[in-house]
DNA sequence: TTTATGCATTGAAATATTTAAATGTTTTGT
DNA sequence: ACAAAACATTTAAATATTTCAATGCATAAA
């Protein structure tokens, strides 16, 4: 697995601190790992273009992966981001590395 | 383990979202898991009362541990924070939970 | 008891983030 | 081609964060 540096889980600790994100991330664990943009209008009360930015951030870091399907965008987690940024946080444990 | 729920996971992702705050988390696990505040102002070129407000972020979260040595605080990592943020990061990924 | 050291707090400026209205782009349906 | 749907971008306002000078407070040293 690639090491992960501090610049890194830097940009994925700020992509994960705001509680928008956090939901758009908790429905598509709920709608069973994978959902598209519309889905999520139901569910977060916020306008379309501040869902749009959220899911930009999410995507920038790559947390999740957009796919294009005609007109709608589907979402899927990538586990691969968060092992790496879950191996960075066990490096800072103590008693880790000995 | 205790569960985290998300509003902790977000205060958590905003504690570790600046370089400042990584860089400290660092120097404790250089200093092979816990340093005093005094040991920040070498490695970090900050003011003092800025390294205080981040000392406060990751102690306020839980992140990092102080501990009062007469004048002195002494500080180390707190791994069951770090384990139950790793938790909630578990429990966000694809085919998790099937 | 003065003086110095280590850390915290306050207040304010600079910067970054969040939000949404308006508008743009791409694709689908008629 | 035209209209509608799905998502992106621009711009700007509201809010939050970062930083530091000045100051305060508690402990230790002289």
């Amino acid at each position: 697995m690639a090491q992960m540096d501090a610049k890194q889980a830097e940009k994925i600790s700020k992509a994960l601190s705001d509680p928008t994100r956090l939901k758009i991330l908790s429905e598509i664990k709920k709608k069973n790992d994978w959902l598209y943009c519309v889905d999520l209008y139901d569910n977060i009360n916020l306008a379309q273009p501040s869902i749009c930015h959220h899911l930009k951030q999410l995507t920038e870091t790559s947390i999740i992966l957009p796919e294009k399907e005609g007109r709608n965008i589907k979402y899927t987690m990538n586990n691969d981001v968060i092992d790496e940024y879950i191996g960075f946080l066990q490096g800072l444990k103590k008693d880790c590395g000995l």
